[in-house]
DNA sequence: TAAGCAATGTAAAGATAGGGTAAATCTTTA
DNA sequence: TAAAGATTTACCCTATCTTTACATTGCTTA
C-alpha cells in the first residue's frame, strides 16, 4: 500500500485531498505544521510527501533540508503559491521532486501523484548483510570489513560501498551511484563521485584492486582471485 | 554524458534553450517538428525528451504515445502553453513525467530538469542479454564474448554492436547506427561511423565476416555459418 | 572494357572527454 | 569554533572519438 503524508495548514484543503486520495487508494496521514510534519516524514516510512512551503513553525523548505539530511529517497512534491519562482527552484535544488502550484485541478495532482510514483518506485534499498569481494557489509550496523580487518568509511563512503555490493559483479553507472550515495543525479562537472571511489580505495586492501573502473560507463565491484 | 532532446518548433526558443542547456554540460540535439523528434526519440539513446505539444505534423501528445509504446525509460518533460490543463494531464497519463507552462524561466527548467534526471537515473533498465553470429552481449555487464572470446569494446564500438544485434540479420542503415550509438545524424564527410564499424571487425575473429556492408545502404550483421 | 564517381576501408594524427587524485574550500556537526 | 566530511578545483594522463588523407571497391555509363 502506498502511503502519503500531506503537510498543509490549510484545514479544508487538506481534508478536501485527504478524500481524494484516499478514495484513489493511497493511505493519507495529515500534517498542519512543520514540527509535526517533519517528524512523521523522518518516521513514518512514507512512499510521497506532499508539503506545502508555507507552514507555521518549521516552514516546508526547512523540513524539505532536514528530511533530506537522513532520507534521500522519499519523494517529495512542494505544494505552492503561484509566483514564488526563488521558493521552487530552492525547493528542487534540496531534492523536492516536483511542485505544483496552487490552485490546482485535483485531476491534475493525481496525474502528477501517479507520474511521480512511477518514476520512484524502483528505488529500494536492502538492509540485509551483503558479502561479496571479501568484503562484509552490515547496513544495520554500518559496519565493513574487508579480509576480516574493519574499515572506517563515511556515510557516503559506505552507501557507495552498499550501492556497488548491491549490484555485485554488476556494472553501475556513475549516476545510480550518485543517486544512491550523494542524492542527486550527475551534475555537469561533478567530480564528488570520483573522489570519494579514490577515497573508497585507498581504505581497502591495497591489492587486489576491487573496485573496477568501466570508462564511460561506471563501476564495478569485482570477485577477488 | 547526460544526452537531451528538444523537440520544438520555435527556433528562437529551442536556440536558446540549445545554448543554455549546452553550457550546463548537457548534450543536446533539436527537432523542430514531430516525425525528426520521434525518429530521433526512438533511436537516440535521450536521457531526457523536452516535448513541446503544439507541433508541425504528429502533435507532442501522438509523439509521446508512440515512444512510449517502446520505450518505458526515458524521461519526458512537456513544455505546454499556460491553460491546456487537459493536455497536460492526458500528458502525464501518457506517461510524461513533468510538464512545465510556457513561459518559464531558464532557471526553473534547469532545476527541474536536475530533479527529473536525478530522479529517474536509477529506473535501471534491465535489458537483456543478446545472442547472435556467435556473439553474446551483456548490456548489464558490458560485456561481449565472441566464439566464447571476451572482446574490448569502447562504449561506442559497444553500442554499435548492440544495435546491430538488436536487429540480428537484418540491416542497418548508417542514420540508424550513427543516432543510436554516436548520439547525432550523419553529417556530410562524416567518417566516424566507419572508422568504429572498422575497428570493430579487427576486434571480432578474422574469419568469417559477420559484420555485412551493404553498399550504399547500411551494415547488416550475419548468422556465420 | 575503361573511365569516372561515389561509397567504403583504414592508418595515422589530432582533438576531446573521462577519470585519478592532491589540495583548497565549503558545510555540517558536535 | 574545531573537526569531520563533502565538494570543488586544478592538473595530469590516456582511452576514446573524430578528422584527415589516401587506398580500394563497386557501380554506372560511355
Amino acid at each position: 500500500m502506498t502511503k502519503i503524508l500531506l503537510v498543509d495548514d490549510d484545514a479544508e484543503l487538506s481534508s478536501m485531498l485527504d478524500q481524494v486520495l484516499t478514495k484513489d487508494g493511497y493511505k493519507m496521514t495529515c500534517a498542519h505544521d512543520g514540527e509535526t510534519g517533519l517528524q512523521l516524514a523522518l518516521n513514518g516510512g512514507f512512499d510521497l510527501i506532499l508539503l506545502d512551503i508555507m507552514l507555521p513553525g518549521i516552514d516546508g523548505l526547512q523540513l524539505l533540508q532536514r528530511l533530506r539530511q537522513q532520507h534521500r529517497n522519499t519523494a517529495v512534491m512542494m505544494l505552492t503559491a503561484r509566483g514564488d519562482d526563488d521558493d521552487r527552484v530552492t525547493g528542487l535544488d534540496l531534492g523536492a521532486d516536483d511542485y505544483l502550484p496552487k490552485p490546482f485541478y485535483p485531476k491534475e495532482l493525481q496525474a502528477r501523484i501517479k507520474a511521480l510514483l512511477r518514476r520512484s518506485s524502483n528505488t529500494t534499498v536492502k538492509s540485509e548483510i551483503m558479502s561479496y569481494a571479501g568484503c562484509v557489509l552490515n547496513p544495520a550496523l554500518n559496519e565493513v570489513t574487508c579480509d576480516g580487518v574493519e574499515l572506517t568509511l563515511t556515510p557516503t563512503e559506505f552507501d557507495i560501498l552498499r550501492c556497488l555490493m548491491q549490484h555485485a559483479g554488476e556494472l553501475v553507472s556513475k549516476d545510480e551511484l550518485s543517486v544512491a550515495a550523494l542524492g542527486r543525479a550527475m551534475a555537469p562537472f561533478d567530480r564528488s563521485l570520483d573522489v570519494h571511489i579514490s577515497n573508497i580505495r585507498k581504505k581497502l586492501p591495497a591489492s587486489p584492486e576491487r573496485i573496477q573502473t568501466v570508462r564511460g560507463r561506471g563501476y564495478r565491484l569485482i570477485e577477488v582471485r
